[in-house]
DNA sequence: GCCGTTTTCGGCCCGACTGTTTTCAGTCG
């Protein structure tokens, strides 16, 4: 059972407490330790081995028996005993918008629902409106949410919405209603996949501008409006048959740095911000920071237009959005040592990219002068070698005809360098698509698995530390292989990945491609700690997606990195001296 | 259920919007 398997079951577990009517207290336990598991870079059956569960933040000695039990038997006592009372299927209705424990618990008891389909008959026999607490509304809220629920909404892509976003954003700007806009959320933080869009804007009229916004052509559908909050759907794609989620929230100007900080999340470190602010007499909320009086009557405001002065309130420097997990950056922060985060102007060039050779749509020298327009001193053409048709991969003879092209575009060049290479497959039982002799004869050279995915988590990790220790292979290209929404990671022990990387001084990628952001942010962070360096690389098949560079550094933040933990940081010569010979 | 340079017991973030309520619980951010 693996780290999300594990997550699943005590968030489950979580569910039908919560449905059962147990604590609060007890429930948001089993949710913390969700997320963290959820977010954690070693194997959580290797932190069971070596007897250190309890070590893991929000796992006490209740859950490290359920997690032991889920290891060893694949089933955990907690969970069944429950499942006898909840029909664990009840968590699936939780799911719905404006179905939360209470009611899904009262359609249980009172109408034994279990499914969406009895749900459904059960609200169009119209026998709950009857009910006390239950009126016409609800009807129709639920039935819309069960619609909103078939329409099967996937998270999207960071890359994908950051147009459509920063569009946004420059409309509402144009809004003499509107001073400042910021778009806050997961999207603040970079996360590679979003759920909705956050909007925070300062206004002096809120009403006004709350009226302003739900007139949009945008909106689809205004799910919910009050003077400070506003929650609609968004037309979006193709004939708008897609929809964006979206929060809009109003405050005045002198709360905006407080809300900002609210706003931005995460849920978690929200908490723990507030937290340390009850120890210190303080309130913190989306309006701002409150020394709160001994008769616990008065608030008497003491900052909040500036999102610094919230950090400032309990005795903390500015933290960047990236890093706001609850995952160690509050406790950085406090001893003055968070990290100086990698920015985009670090970068010095991009070490992965296609040409018209293989797969990608320009060519050597397009890509080389469009490297060049962003202020790159190099780039690596890492073209495929690999037997795969239609990805139109070279072979040992097309490889050396390339080696002599760049010679001839490099001689055009000035003040920037193209770097041979490949991007070689490696083969299922991990020796490489191409020989020895010719990757000698190459600067650089990209190793990735592009095939036979479905291996064993020992067969496929040994395949990819094989590779490793070619002498010839310098970096390991989006290293667990996620498609975001489409593939899952392959079965691979990450952390035995990173300390071969490590040994044999290979660099692991984080490929930039908003549906890869691979490795991801825990594992730069895991990767980063071993002291193992990294590439911010495109994965450009077109000279436009160069651009996804920002992405790859957003992520790389996330994983704590800094511009000394990545390679493409280094001027020409220095990136050359540390790649292995060939 | 978890956790602790004030605690091993007693807290645990704080607020907005909705529907059906005559005063607020439920759900969500
Ligand atoms: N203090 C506090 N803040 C919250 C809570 N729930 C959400 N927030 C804040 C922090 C979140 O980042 C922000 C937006 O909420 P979302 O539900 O949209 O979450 P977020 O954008 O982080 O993730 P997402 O990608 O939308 O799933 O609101 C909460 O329970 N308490
Ligand atoms: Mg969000
Ligand atoms: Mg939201
Ligand atoms: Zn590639």
């Amino acid at each position: 059972m693996d780290n999300l398997e594990v997550a699943k079951i005590l968030n489950q577990i979580a569910d039908l407490m919560e449905i059962k009517g147990e604590s609060k207290f007890k429930v948001g336990a089993y949710r913390r330790a969700t997320r963290t598991i959820e977010e954690l870079p070693e194997n959580i059956n290797d932190v069971y081995l070596k007897d250190k569960l309890e070590e893991i933040p929000g796992v006490g000695e209740s859950i490290a028996l359920d997690i032991k039990e889920l290891i060893t038997k694949g089933s955990c006592l907690r969970l069944s005993k429950l499942k006898e009372k909840i029909p664990g299927k009840l968590s699936e209705l939780m799911e719905i918008e404006g179905l939360g424990p209470k009611k899904v618990a009262f359609l249980f008891k009172k109408f034994h629902v279990t499914a969406i389909k009895q749900l459904e008959k059960l609200i169009k026999s119209h026998k709950l409106k009857e009910l006390f607490g239950w009126g016409p509304k609800s009807e129709q809220n639920i039935l819309e949410g069960i619609k909103l629920y078939r329409r099967f909404r996937e998270r999207f892509l960071l890359g994908k919405i950051y147009p459509y976003a920063q569009a946004l954003q420059e409309k509402l700007r144009k809004s003499p209603l509107v001073e400042k806009v910021e778009i806050c959320g997961s999207f603040r933080r970079r996360k590679e996949t979003i759920g909705d869009l956050d909007i925070l804007v300062t206004s002096k009229q809120p009403k006004r501008l709350v009226d302003f916004f739900v007139s949009l052509p945008e909106i689809q559908r205004v799910n919910a409006k009050g003077p400070t909050k506003v929650n609609v759907l968004l037309k979006y794609g193709a004939q708008h048959q897609s929809g964006v989620e979206t929060d809009l929230r109003v405050v005045r100007p002198e709360s905006f740095g407080a809300a900002l900080h609210y706003f931005t999340g995460s849920k978690t470190h929200n908490i723990e911000i507030r937290r340390r602010g009850i120890e210190k007499g303080l309130r913190i909320n989306e309006y701002g920071v409150f020394k709160v009086s001994p008769s616990k009557k008065r608030l008497t405001r003491v900052g909040g237009a500036k999102e610094e002065e919230i950090f400032k309130a309990v005795g903390l420097p500015w933290i960047p959005p990236e890093i706001r997990e609850n995952e160690g950056e509050i406790e950085a922060a406090l001893e003055n040592r968070l990290p100086k985060l990698i920015e985009k102007r670090d970068i010095k060039g991009d070490l992965h990219l296609h040409s018209d050779w293989s797969d990608g749509e320009d060519s050597i020298l397009d890509l080389a002068l469009s490297a060049q327009k962003r202020k790159y001193q190099y780039i690596a053409l890492t073209d495929h070698a690999s037997p795969i048709g239609i990805i139109n991969g070279l072979n040992a003879h097309r490889v050396l005809k390339q080696i002599l092209a760049i010679k001839e575009i490099n001689k055009k060049l000035r003040g920037f360098q193209i770097l041979t290479g490949t991007e070689v497959d490696i083969n299922k039982d991990g020796s490489l698509f191409l020989p020895d002799k010719i990757l000698e004869k190459l600067d650089i050279v990209v190793a990735g698995i592009h095939s036979s995915f479905h291996l064993s988590c020992d067969q496929m990790t040994k395949r990819i530390v094989k590779a490793m220790k070619n002498f010839h292979v310098d970096i390991i290209a989006h290293p667990t292989g996620r498609l975001i929404n489409k593939r899952e990671p392959y079965e691979i022990d990450e952390s035995a990945l990173i300390k071969e990387a490590k040994r044999t001084g290979t660099i692991l990628e984080i490929n930039a491609a908003p549906q890869r952001l691979d490795l991801t942010g825990p594992y730069i962070r895991l990767a980063k700690e071993y002291g193992v360096r990294m590439a911010i690389s495109t994965d450009a098949h077109s000279t436009n997606q160069l651009d996804y560079m920002v992405f790859g550094v957003d992520t790389a933040r996330r994983g704590w990195a800094e511009k000394n933990d990545i390679v493409n940081t280094l001027p020409f010569e220095e990136l050359k001296g540390l790649l292995k010979r060939g």
